[in-house]
DNA sequence: ATAAGATAAATTGGATTCAATAGAAAATGA
DNA sequence: TCATTTTCTATTGAATCCAATTTATCTTAT
């Protein structure tokens, strides 16, 4: 009898699902900021009791994607203008210099991944998937550099700015622009010059990030 | 009849006094890596049930402090000379920037605490409080900027390497050259030189990196 | 009609209990 | 004696219940 057996240490617990739910919902703008996140309707959506959603949302509290207030619950947290702004002058330090790391240790195959991300995302019709085929580009280039840490922190940026990204990408048409300038970063990974490409990346999120600033508020 | 109101929603809940009081005993070594936190003895040391506990310990997770497992437990994160080396990296590149942000900001009451910081750690003949101080410090001078996302992250930053780093100040008598450099940092900024505020910030970021670096594995 | 007070309902915070899993100890077999 | 299996204990995961607080609704007074 042969049956495939689980380590179920590695199987997801009830707070971790609600938590990534949560978290993607939220990323994905599926619900808005300022919006409560009501204890018993998620539980009861996930059929589970509210304890694991109490500590989901305490998770989400920490990686600033909701706001507690004791007695009150927690709420989808916004993003001010100046607070986005912020964020991404922070990408914009962070992430030139992790893809500057990274070139020189990239391989064929991070290369060729990197390739079929951007190729995705110019060939998908579906704007829904531009959010994931972007993060999944940046993150495959960044991820050669091994620098976990620095990568841990750009995730948590990109969460805290995903659901607006998202939104502008498919408002404004900027995916082309997007393509382009994810190309020319591959290149230059691929032409291993990692000044050309860390400079590229500081345009690219520099780029957005006027682009996200002129029309923030039109994505709420 | 005067009473003296206190807005109960800004009274700390179980869970954060756990939070506070782990992460505290955390980053101030007195927990050591590897050492697990077993709910039921941290809830009966608290006089509180074990959800709190959870929840607090959740939210260490999230911060790196901890690390659990299912139906394991959680056990202080440790931290590898690998992952100390980039989380200087990281500081060395992110703090630079904010102080060069915060100085053209700074008011004589700002510059005034700090120089109150410094001078606390000069004549602190209290080790255990050398760490706070030394924090106090730094946080004086970069809260002046306003960058709330920048702050945030560089005190998780910290928060990972406290314990090693505190360690380090009181074995090494690390503090005199420390005290030098805070002043030398702190006269950059009372002359509104930001680049030199910064490059000295980088320094004094990258000798403590070398300086722990050296002795990380005696520190544990 | 509006404001204030009282009551009810909704929601959160957390204590207690039950279920599940891992690890330790004891029992059994070779 | 050693290896394997079984049983027991410790601990975690989460369901249920109770207490506390906030919000909504209803009633009364002006």
């Amino acid at each position: 009898m042969k049956l495939n057996s689980v380590d179920i240490s590695k199987t997801a617990s009830a707070s971790s699902i609600v938590f990534e739910a949560l978290r993607r919902a939220i990323i994905e703008g599926e619900v808005k900021e300022g919006e409560p996140l009501r204890q018993d309707e998620i539980a009861r959506l996930f059929n589970t009791s509210r304890i694991p959603v109490r500590e989901a949302i305490s998770r989400l509290e920490e990686q600033g994607l909701v706001k507690t207030q004791r007695y009150k619950g927690a709420v989808v947290s916004g993003l001010s203008a100046t607070e986005a702004e912020e964020i991404f002058d922070f990408r914009a330090l962070i992430e030139p210099e992790v893809i500057r790391r990274a070139v020189p240790l990239m391989s064929p195959e991070t290369l060729d991944r990197a390739r079929s991300s951007w190729a995705a995302f110019s060939a998908s019709a579906d704007p829904m998937r531009w959010g994931d085929l972007n993060r999944d580009f940046h993150a495959t280039l960044y991820r050669a550099s091994g620098l976990q840490y620095h990568l841990d922190v750009i995730d948590n940026a990109m969460d805290r700015i995903d659901r607006y990204l998202r939104a502008q990408l498919v408002m404004s048409n900027g995916m082309e622009r997007a393509n382009e300038e994810h190309i020319a970063i591959w290149e230059a990974c691929v032409a291993g010059n990692a000044a050309q490409a860390a400079e590229l990346t500081r345009i690219h999120i520099s780029g957005a990030r006027e682009s996200l600033l002129q029309n923030i508020n039109s994505l709420r």
